[in-house]
DNA sequence: GTCTATATAGCGATAGAC
DNA sequence: GTCTATCGCTATATAGAC
């Protein structure tokens, strides 16, 4: 009689596959996560309350907590889904022909859209911010998204170099170089919220600059 | 009878010239700035507490509240306090002589010193974070931090290149691209939190590296 | 002018009804 | 499994004594 009661229960969720063991939370879920994300990101981690959350996602507070623990998992789990989401990484998988200084503005455009999105603005505001996220949290998100881009960038490089097109010693550095190049003053701007909305034409006439410079740099003599 | 107390009152400070009207207050005004200064950079506005910025004053809470009006007006005086303070400006001002290589990689050293300390990072941290701080606070900071280093190593390039040791068409894009390249990866890993201690021979390397790709694109041919 | 003690409000987290 | 109502705690801001 003393009994547990989780080898009693266990068999109501034997049959997995999209059974009716628990078929209405994964709309609820999604909507909390969903409103979670946008609020963490606006308002910072102390500044989103889990009242405002359960309000914008549409279900009550406690419905919050019986899918999250508390807040602060919450919060790890919304860093996780913005991470997954903020990879498209089709960067390089994009028709590369061309000469070399047109796959490079491509590339770099494609980054410079990338890291300029509101949501990823509101995505770096977040985890920049003082107290919020722990170390793994920051981690996560480092891996998630600048690895990744450093990394192809820097296999492209090198094919580059192997085929003579590119003249450099240290490929690491110069993949960290171009990226913070295409980066830039713009969007050191836009992190501090100066203005959100950068002119089209300036942005490709910096990412051309730019390009040709990283080229008068790097190209074969 | 009835009286007006404040004019009453008014003599006690009509010797302005360090009179004893109310000479105890800077001292604590002071030391409640510096507290708030902290604070608000490692905790954020949310997280930093009204109790907690007095008692690191060794001030009373209502001592902080006779001194600045409430929390956001507190929170503007430490930014612009942090504003004021974090701009020594003699980046430019020392021994500049040698070849124009040692000139850029001393200037590059001091700039990334001065981006590095904890404190800027903090800073940036505080000031970056969602809610923290309303527009015309950031237009501040923006305006005291990397405007008039923009501004100063502008007026260095453009007398470089109008003394024929610098290739450059666009000196202010230069500019910007000649700091982004110095912050570079290092530095977004320490907004991030990733490691904040970076090796000083690492530096050291990133900086001469940075110059050299630097001039290898912007020497006269 | 400064401190101790308190009013008021909001947030995170929970107990009980359905 | 979900909602309404509530507890416990903390923080901002203030009232009264010295």
């Amino acid at each position: 009689m003393v009994s547990n009661a989780t080898s009693a229960s266990r068999h109501k969720t034997a049959a997995k596959p999209a059974g009716p063991g628990r078929p209405k939370d994964l709309g609820k879920r999604a909507a909390i996560l969903d409103a979670a994300k946008r609020l963490f990101a606006n308002e910072g981690f102390a500044g989103a309350s889990m009242d405002e959350i359960a309000a914008e996602a549409g279900v009550s507070k406690l419905t919050v907590y019986s899918h999250f623990g508390d807040k602060e998992a919450l919060f790890a789990a919304a860093v996780r889904a913005k991470c997954e989401e903020m990879l498209p990484d089709d960067l390089f998988q994009q028709e590369l022909k061309g000469p070399l200084r047109s796959q490079l503005i491509a590339i770099a455009s494609g980054f410079f859209a990338l890291i300029s999105s509101d949501e990823a603005i509101s995505t770096h505001r977040m985890m920049i911010a003082p107290g919020n996220g722990d170390d793994p949290l920051r981690k996560l998100f480092w891996e998630a998204g600048p690895q990744r881009t450093h990394d192809a960038l820097g296999a492209f490089l090198q094919a580059r170099v192997q085929a003579g097109e590119l003249d450099i010693a240290d490929t690491s550095r110069a993949t960290q170089q171009f990226f913070a190049l295409i980066k830039g003053e713009m969007h050191s701007r836009m992190i501090c919220g100066l203005y959100t909305k950068p002119l089209r034409g300036d942005v490709n006439a910096h990412i051309e600059a730019t390009v040709d410079m990283f080229l008068r740099a790097y190209a074969p003599r």
